[in-house]
DNA sequence: CCCTTTTGAGACGGCTTCGTCTCATTAGGC
DNA sequence: GCCTAATGAGACGAAGCCGTCTCAAAAGGG
């Protein structure tokens, strides 16, 4: 009988996905469970929003740990990294736009730590000579934010093909739209 | 005495760029005048925000109009776009998360051109040999909003410098994070 | 089979924002 | 200097959503 807290809060995240102004009845349907039970698990809207950054939060953190950044070339461990974080795209969207409503707030710490990992492999592709150094990695890491959320825009709303999530922010990023005469 | 509307709507744009779930108070003093001044020249919020869209692509229609992306190379076409487009990214950003809201409403025909014309651009540096074949130019018109939106976020966060916004954009679409061994 | 715990349904008040309205004030043309 | 039109300030009800509460029903363990 007992709501599987987890369950509800990936039912929510897939909601405010969709539509990021969602009421709390709409989460709690969607969740299959009553408005009165969805508030027994979570304080009110705000905890609730909070509850989806830790998760978003621990999603990344557990990416960034199998993508093994350290690991091989900056660019295979770029597209290893786009490849794991598809699952969570959709809550990365929401999370990313809903941090700019919060203007003056201090955002969580943890985005700290997970920006901090991201910028530290642009920026040990720069220093391996793969990568350009004109563009800052915190620029690369502030780009890969906003491929993700267009990109699960766009095959959401069937722009892009779902198969071709990873492919298209991978080669966008590390290659660009220009061709390559090279390699 | 009488109410510039077009200045209204360039300080409501603004300020939801800042906050986008700024009142219709909030609005009204950022525009330096009162509520009820403000319904006189918008029936109500939708009004308020349609009307902002209706800026939003007469600005992005003259930007590319002023661009002329069929004129010289597709990079350097598409570097004046990003260059010309660089005052209106805050509200083009408000406008594309805004968009997102409208679930299943038809969005502003409007922007099919404005698309339409973004992805011919693509479709062109395609066929001359300048831009890879494996990125569709749907993606790409995807792409580049949304690198518009976190660039123009970054730039209000102060993650980015203000003077490298454009650069980092354009130079990220075009040619990647990799680094070239040619040209 | 009973008893405890969890849930669902719904009601209730409160809060915020919206849209409308009134009325006094002010600006600016004539 | 008057007259008209626009504005500001504020009140008002309506609507939507929230958070809480109650109570009956259902689940599930012992």
């Amino acid at each position: 009988m007992s709501v599987d807290r987890d369950q509800v809060l990936r039912s929510a995240a897939a909601l405010l996905t969709r539509k990021a102004t969602s009421t709390m009845d709409e989460v709690a349907r969607a969740a299959g469970i009553s408005r009165a039970t969805l508030h027994r698990h979570f304080a009110g809207r705000d905890a609730l929003v909070r509850a989806l950054e830790e998760l978003g939060l621990q999603e990344c953190e557990a990416v960034l740990d199998r993508s093994e950044l350290g690991a091989g070339s900056a660019q295979d461990a770029l597209r290893r990294l786009v490849k794991e974080i598809e699952p969570h795209a959709g809550l990365l969207a929401f999370l990313y736009t809903e941090n700019q409503l919060f203007e003056g707030d201090t955002q969580h710490e943890g985005w700290a730590r997970i920006d901090a990992r991201l910028a530290a492999l642009f920026r040990r592709g720069q220093e391996s000579g793969e990568f350009r150094i004109d563009l800052t990695p915190a620029w690369l890491t502030e780009a890969l934010y906003g491929l993700i959320g267009s990109g699960a825009w766009a095959v959401q709303d069937g722009r892009v093909a779902a198969k071709d999530f990873s492919y298209m922010i991978a080669e966008l990023l590390i290659g660009g739209a220009r061709r390559r005469v090279d390699s």
